[in-house]
RNA sequence: CGGGGUAUAGCGUAGCCCGGUUCAUCGCGCCUGCUUUGGGAGCAGGAGGUCGCAGGUUCGAAUCCUGCUACCCCGACCA
């Protein structure tokens, strides 16, 4: 891997995929776009999983499960829904093959062709309303409020590992409400959760607003967003909530009697994030020596390295260290003792850099004597000798301290990379040698930030949540504007 | 779908322009043995390749020509 950290977009990439690759993650299948999440890559996802569910549950929502096959007619009952996926949609049109005539292999046979086609799942509005329509019919049947752990297939032109595939993991929340402003809380809820998650589990500070209308969820009305900052001064748009209004209820006719006895539709809002958190979790915290896991998510927050010469020592070892696990395993650490012969100590150094494991204990012969143990910290790659005495306390402290460190370094990173412009030249300026957000004033029109896109690639993150509003110029246009909103270049 | 590029062992590569004891190089990895083990060990030996596929030119093709396929990068699109 590269000795400087590579800021320039393509040394990064290859950055990128070394670290993604070497830390074991994941690696491109045989299918197009796809990708294989390796165990440990999958190990980083189970963590995330876990942490969202219970938030989820604790604001009231349930888990269910809606069909991978949409009926292609349900895509076309919302006009700007359809029109926003119709480009990238996966279609199943047959349901059998057969013998190839030729004797070579298999063919598709024509005689089982569906009557009507089906997508394979790109978002799954149109599915859940279609049977949301059938639960609903009074306001006691609301709100619901469930959530849906799925794969789902967008057939993107070009990917890449975590940030873009074909076919992903996310999550999807799917919500049904009596009022608008219901709706609208539930959709600033969610985004709190993901804010929430960003900060405290990855350590990736976020910005919180609302999308502007080009950048909008198709179907939506609002689109709230968090965006965090990677190290390279790219945007990565971490996690979108969506106030849907009462357009899907309206294109799946789902009405329900009022506490007035008026006939209304329902009000909805979807959520989700997706495997992309891992490469938001790469991109925000790792350095040249490998991944960086805040210790919250890593799989693995304690990996012990024994030193040793024969099978006597390493017996000798593995006495001190069992205590030692078995302690830390009480306080819910979870701990990796490498005990393998296979490989040598240095080599497991490695190894457990490159996999981002927060804390590295190593015990060998001159520690037994001394009492002490080794112990590295991957954030800061600072090696400190401990005393053996209460040992998971001082570890468990240090996981804690770990966290807040790798937060506290991205939050003053985001900030070293926020910059206030207000003139055209200072904008491209910025773009060009610093990246980052920028605040700068826009005339609000849909025509400006599509220009402003296609002659600096730059776009407009959000507009930042109770944005203080202040008289001002569109850097493009030169129009009035009355606040400011973040621009980047994004992932 | 437009523009550019690549294809040689599990991975990364040299050789190609200028065809022939430089028709297969080097590194990593893998296997065996000995010595090693506190930051990816050293030495010795070994296994592994129809040079992407199909055709053509030639006495002779990894090398030249044609077609095909796959992948990568840059655009358009996107969580």
């Amino acid at each position: 891997m590269a000795k400087d950290f590579p800021t320039r977009a393509e040394n990064y990439s290859q950055w990128y995929n070394d670290l993604v690759i070497k830390a074991d993650l994941a690696e491109n299948s045989a299918v197009r776009g796809c990708m294989v999440i390796k165990p440990y890559g999958y190990a980083i996802w189970e963590k995330i999983q876990a942490s969202l569910d219970k938030m989820f549950k604790d604001t009231g929502h349930s888990n269910a499960y809606f069909p991978i096959f949409i009926p292609k007619s349900f895509f076309s009952r919302e006009a700007s829904h359809v029109e926003g996926f119709a480009k990238e949609c996966a279609v199943v049109t047959h349901y059998r093959l057969k013998a190839s005539p030729d004797g070579k292999g298999v063919v598709v046979d024509e005689d089982a062709k569906l009557e009507e086609e089906l997508i394979v799942r790109p978002t799954s509005e149109t599915i859940i309303w279609d049977t949301y329509k059938n639960w609903i019919q009074s306001y006691r049947d609301l709100p619901i409020l469930i959530n849906q752990w799925a794969n789902v297939v967008r057939w993107e032109m070009r990917t890449r590992l975590f940030l873009r595939t074909a076919e992903f993991l996310w999550q999807e929340g799917h919500t049904a409400h009596a009022t608008r402003a219901e709706a609208v809380k539930e959709a600033e809820t969610m985004l709190d959760v993901y804010a929430t998650f960003a900060e405290e589990w990855m350590a990736m500070p976020v910005l919180k607003g609302t999308k502007t209308a080009s950048e909008r969820f198709a179907g939506a009305l609002d689109t709230y967003a968090v965006e965090a900052l990677m190290q390279d001064g790219k945007a990565l748009q971490a996690g979108t909530s969506h106030f849907l209004g009462q357009n899907f209820a309206k294109a799946f006719d789902v009405k329900f009697l009022n506490r007035e006895n008026q006939l209304d539709y329902v009000w909805a809002t979807s959520w989700g994030v997706s495997t992309r958190l891992i490469g938001a979790l790469i991109m925000a915290h790792s350095d040249d020596h490998g991944l960086v896991l805040p210790p919250k998510l890593a799989p693995i927050q304690v990996a012990i390295v024994p030193v040793f010469k024969t099978t006597e020592q390493l017996e000798l070892i593995r006495e001190k260290v069992m205590p030692i696990k078995k302690a830390l395993e009480a306080k819910g650490i979870s701990v990796k003792f490498d005990d393998r012969d296979t490989h040598k100590p240095g080599w497991k150094f490695a190894e457990y850099e490159f996999k981002g494991v927060p804390v590295r204990i190593t015990i060998g012969p001159r520690d037994i004597e001394m009492g002490t143990v080794e112990v590295a910290r991957r954030d800061t790659l600072e090696k400190e000798v401990y005393q053996m005495t209460d040992i998971e306390n001082k570890i468990y402290h240090l996981l804690d301290h770990i966290q807040k460190n790798l937060y506290d370094k991205a939050l003053s990173f985001r900030e070293n990379s926020t910059y206030h412009v207000d003139s055209w030249e200072e904008f491209k300026n910025v773009l060009d040698t610093k990246g980052g957000f920028i605040y700068a004033h826009w005339d609000g029109t849909a025509e400006t930030e599509e220009k402003i896109k296609t002659e600096t690639k730059a776009t407009i993150r959000l507009i930042p949540f109770n944005n203080p509003q202040e008289e001002g110029k569109c850097i493009y246009s030169g129009k009035p504007s009355m606040q400011r909103v973040v621009f980047a270049r994004a992932y």
